[in-house]
This record gives C-alpha cells, structure tokens and sequence, in this order.
DNA sequence: CGTTCATTTGAGTGAAGTCAAACCGAGTGG
DNA sequence: CCACTCGGTTTGACTTCACTCAAATGAACG
C-alpha cells in the first residue's frame, strides 16, 4: 500500500542539489513555468496559508513543501509532501484551504493563477497536463488515505519509506533515503504522535531492517522485509 | 473537517428517486455523455474491479457507487461515495486500481475512455471540466484524509453524517439523510470497524443528536451539536 | 416459522496515545 | 575550551480508545 503513483517521466531528470527527485510532470516542459519567478523559503516558512486568496501556483524547484491542514486545536494533518517538479496550489477554490510550509530551504517557481488558468481555456494540451497533474495528487492522496485509514504503525511507516525511496532515485547511493522533515511532520502525515514514528523507526533499526544516519538519512538494508511489513 | 467540496451547482437539481444529491458537475451538460449508454447495477455488484483495463469512465445516474481498496488480508478501504452526477474511472492509469460497487441498486452511464479522452485533447473546455472535476475528488480525499487521519470515531462520524447532510439536500425533509450502504461501507470509508460505527451512533443516539429509522434513515436533531462533534 | 444477513450490545485486550524525563547535536557566549 | 541553552529526538511508564471475540437482537423473505 501506499505506492507513490508510478506515473512520472522516465529518466530526464536532472538531479538537483539537496532532496531531488525525478519530476513528475514536464513532458515538454510547457506548463508556463518558464516565465514564473524564483521565490526561495527558508525551512518553516509559510509560502501560503489556508484562507489566504489563491492568486498563484507553484512548482517546486528545490526542497520539500508540507501541505497540511491545521485544526483548531493544534492538530495537524499534513496531506502530502511536494517534491521538486510536483505543483502546489492548483485547484478550483478561490482561496486554499490547507498551509504550504517548506520542511527544509527550498526554491520554488511562481505563476499567477489567472494566467495559467486562461492560457489553459485556449490550450487543450495544458488543460489537459493540468488534469493529469491532479489525477496523480488524487492517486497519491488516496494511497496515503488507505494507508492511514487501515495501516498499523509499523505500516504505515513502512509505506512511507518505500514511497520516498521510490520517488527519490536521485541519490548517489541507491539505498539511501532523505528525510528532509522533522518528526513531527512525518507523525502528522502518518496520522500518528512522534513518539509512535520514533518508536517505529527504532523498531525498524532493531530488525536490522533499516540504518539511520543522524536522524535524517535511513538506508534501506532490507528492502524486501520492508515491503513485507508495510502489508 | 471532512467537508465535502462545495463547488456544485446552485438549484438546477432534478430530483432522482432513492439517494440522490444536486449533481456535482453538470454544467451545461456537454460531457459527452448524452450519449452514453445506461447500464443497471445491482447492491453489491461490482461495476470494475482493481486490475480491470480502464475501458470506460462512468457517470452515476441513480443510486451510489462505492469505490474502494480491498488489501490482501482482507481489510478494505472505502476511498469514496459517488453520488448521482459524479464520474468514476476518471484518471490516467491504464487499469483501474479500485474497485467500484454499487452499495445500492444504481443506475450509471457509460462512455468509453478513449473516446472522451479523445474529445478532451481537442475541447480545452471538456478538458478543464475533467480537472475541475478530479480537483473536486481530490478535496475530497484530502478532507476524508484529515477525518480519518486525525479525529476519534465520534469526529469521523460525524464529519460523515455532516457531509452526507450538505450533499443530499435532495430530500424533501431537510434534516433527514439516508444512508443507502451498509455498515461495513461506513467503517471501511472512516478506518473504523463495524462494532465501533455502530456503538458511536448509538451514542449519538442517546446524546439526542440524531434518531435512526430502520438503521437506513437518520434524522439529525441537533445540528449545531453535531457539528461541535465533528471537531 | 425458520433461515439468513445485518446490526447492536457486552466483556476483555491491545496498539497507540499521553505525560514525563533523558538524551543529543548545534550554536553561543563566557 | 567548556558550560549552557535550545530544538529535536528517543525512551519509559501508564492510560485509553478502539479492536476483537462472542452472543443477542432485529429485519427480510421464502
């Protein structure tokens, strides 16, 4: 469970620096985002806030942005992790309706809605990589809901890795994980507490399953057994 | 939490029998489906299974269809309810990685996919409504996501019950929904089990929330209360 | 009336949550 | 260079909410 949707380019990626992967949609690149500005955040910048008017999109660059919902009582689910090339801020709504946080410095490419959203009423093409886009948030949201909805925590975390070392091919060494987000950002993914994914990924060291380098690097040194466990 | 999307049309609802709801993109119309064939689907029969060629994308006419995961011990997860007006088998894979059934005798119309996908790289305006359409789906998920993700059963449930309420304002009694589908496709849809669903309406009952006939039809007593609950 | 299927209710268990404390690495400043 | 702080992570002890197993109830139908 839990696979990330499997529906990106073959291998034109270009590896950038830090937490790189291959990225999911650019064809030929024409999604307008060549006349989009840079914008850098630092990690835990706001590059929007639920409520605030949606005015443009975004693809990123560089880094990992969290999307995530906070409740009124402090609760937070995040919703996904958008990676270099993955857009955010699409949609239909006016005004958007969760956070986009950076876990970690990152760069990012913006683009006034309108103008997308006008050049795709003419252009079916882009209309049409628009509807692609979001069929494969919808597929990764719907994994991830499976995943929360029926997984232990042990699952759940399994999943989780094998999404990540799936998407990220970027690293030199094959095995290699980044985790470019705290904890908490990964227990709010999870729908579990911090001290459940901790307690997990010690787990996980225990059975020698996997290895964890400064709290941020995991290398998978059974991958199999992990596939196992995430059911 | 677990609103569901309000991106539907204002008044032009045509009363279906059974559950019906104001169809979720309709528009003008102009999906192609006019001219689509109806097919009728019993309870409990499948309209494709996880694995099935994604030959045709559907629209629902009558009744509900539920889509779901079904992992290979046999837990399951339901990912959606759609509603009179909503498409299934929308997406970009090749073969469905669901299961779609009906919870109830429902009626859908059928188009096959390669035709609409032709006709939407032509029609920049049929193409934007698919994306509008999976953008809808995809706030969806992600609402469901942070109600399974997050909150208790007693939340679950009722974020559940309010989202039912705000879309089938079908019913000529305003506080009264119904609940075409089995227990079992409640708690697979909020990541609970049977026995849990049942007892938190029980509870809901003797708080005076809400009063169930026959189990099917819920009458919701307090609405403000309700929506208190749902956190 | 008996069978079948779905739902409700009850009693006991367990996986993940809560609360609290220890640990660790990175800065910072004396 | 070391002491101190600070944010993040890990570990431990205890609690709880939802799960499991089991039985009773209810509704639909031949």
């Amino acid at each position: 469970m839990f696979s990330a949707p499997q529906v990106r380019e073959p291998a034109s990626s270009k590896s950038y620096k830090g937490t790189s992967v291959v990225p999911a949609y650019r064809e030929s690149q024409n999604d307008g985002f060549e006349r989009g500005t840079i914008r850098r955040v630092e990690a835990k910048e706001h590059v929007f806030c639920e409520g605030d008017p949606r005015t443009h999109v975004f693809r990123i660059e560089e880094g990992v942005i969290a999307l995530s919902k906070l409740l009124s009582d402090g609760r937070r689910q995040v919703i996904d992790f958008a990676y270099p090339g993955d857009y955010i801020g699409l949609g239909i709504l006016n005004d958007h309706i969760f956070d986009a946080q950076a876990t970690c410095a990152a760069k990012i490419r913006c683009l006034p809605a309108s103008a997308l959203e006008q050049a795709a009423a003419l252009d079916a093409s882009l209309a049409l990589k628009l509807y692609k886009a979001v069929s494969a948030e919808l597929l990764a949201a719907r994994s991830l809901l499976v995943s929360v909805g029926q997984g232990t925590a042990m699952e759940r975390l399994a999943s989780f890795l094998l999404g990540l070392h799936h998407r990220s091919m970027d690293n030199s060494d094959v095995d290699v994980v980044n985790l470019p987000m705290r904890r908490s950002d990964i227990a709010d993914l999870l729908g579990l507490t911090i001290e459940t994914v901790s307690r997990t990924i010690t787990k996980l060291r225990s059975l020698r399953v996997i290895d964890v380098v400064h709290g941020t690097e995991v290398r998978i040194l059974d991958c199999d057994r992990l596939e196992e466990l995430a059911g």
